[in-house]
DNA sequence: ACCCCCATGATACGCCTGTACCATAATGGT
DNA sequence: ACCATTATGGTACAGGCGTATCATGGGGGT
């Protein structure tokens, strides 16, 4: 095989510039060109490594999902060996926060996605919706686990579908401008201060780089 | 004057025909073209009668809003004279989740555009944050009014925004057919009867057309 | 009865999109 | 040393988009 390229890399580049655009003019400036122009490829190169848009968009929503599952599972190997569940709980919403650069990246570009997807039959094929009603039924069982925890009288099952619904909408007031990240910490640990009764916040619980919130925030880009 | 249309009927007529294309085949589907062979028009009658297409979307996007407001209006009326603080709350929050066709239209459209100027500069000078602000700001002041009926040690102005929050998520999740909107409502009453204990859920409180969460509802359309 | 102007139709223009095609340097296996 | 194959560049094509332009029928004010 004559001039081997690293196609990983390569992808990855182009991935970056793919999540470059989408961050600074939105998911509908997205295109084979923008990408290549934004990646410092030729147009063909784009074609050449993802054929056509359809994967190249899918291969970047996957790249997205990995990576936020990435910073997901570093939240709670920070937490140490067992801990409580409102920390547990808690680590797990603070991942659909948008609160710094690669965070807002993600759920701004999946929003955009899921909003397509309302109407977009091939792209309703993606995890949109399989992806939420796995995490509700994974939080449910674990509020059920730890029901002796939560204040008298809770559902653990609603308790979950609450806690899923009340993130979101604080990640899109975030991702909307019209609350700071750290107001929407606020409200979330005023919630959790509730489902857990007794149950204090963890002490130095927020993660660096809250931000107030801004328009073309940072980009993640780099590597896999 | 010769041969004078009724232009506020002809307006009315193509707004229905944009609406009917945005809600079946999403908001990116909505062009001069599309919306004129919905309608039933040519091409440059939209034209005549909206200039661009920015004015048409602002159109657009004015009638929902009033649409909404009216509905939001007929609910409040509904509770005849001097309502409980619990259903007061509620039939505001009842028009934040969609759960009827033209609801379900509203909502639809309204995210779309929302997440669009997210990054469009022009279009997020539409009062998409400016709205919400106002209502979280209201319905603050409508809580501190009814503290005394308020759960021990609430913050009017926390359970506010966790109000809002919770029905956009909640709405958001019907949207995407994740929840269904009996279990939507489920949840927000579960909500409100930790915020007002006490107060029970006002008797048949649901609206009409409550129906499984399906992709492509029904239109609105007519009349303004 | 005239005529101006509102309301509408048809069509053209330039741009951007995704995709396809043709060419060609460089290089590893033989 | 050759040659087939990988990796890349350039460009063409058909279609859709928003917008602009030209044309014209038909009914009210005078």
């Amino acid at each position: 095989m004559p001039r081997t390229a690293d196609h990983d890399q390569r992808r990855a580049q182009i991935l970056g510039g793919l999540l470059r655009v989408a961050a600074r003019d939105g998911l509908h400036a997205v295109t084979m060109r923008s990408v290549a122009a934004e990646a410092g490829v030729s147009l063909r190169l784009v074609q050449y490594y993802f054929t056509n848009k359809a994967l190249l968009m899918r291969a970047a929503l996957d790249r997205l999902d990995a990576e936020s599952r990435a910073r997901w599972a570093d939240r709670l190997a920070a937490l140490g060996p067992a801990p409580g569940p409102r920390a547990r709980v808690g680590a797990l919403l603070a991942e659909a926060l948008p609160t710094d650069g690669p965070s807002r990246l993600f759920h701004l570009v999946w929003t955009s996605s899921a909003v397509l997807a309302l109407t977009d039959p091939d792209l309703a094929a993606q995890a949109f919706t399989a992806g939420p009603a796995r995490l509700e039924r994974d939080l449910a069982a674990a509020l059920t686990a730890d029901r002796d925890h939560l204040a008298p009288g809770a559902d653990p099952a609603t308790e979950a579908a609450r806690l899923l619904a009340l993130a979101h909408g604080l990640g899109t007031g975030v991702l909307s401008g019209l609350r700071t990240p750290a107001s929407a910490r606020e409200v979330l640990d005023y919630h959790l201060d509730r489902l857990f009764p007794g149950l204090p916040a963890p002490a130095t619980d927020a993660a660096p780089g809250d931000t107030e919130a801004t328009h073309g925030a940072g980009t993640s880009a780099e590597a896999t």
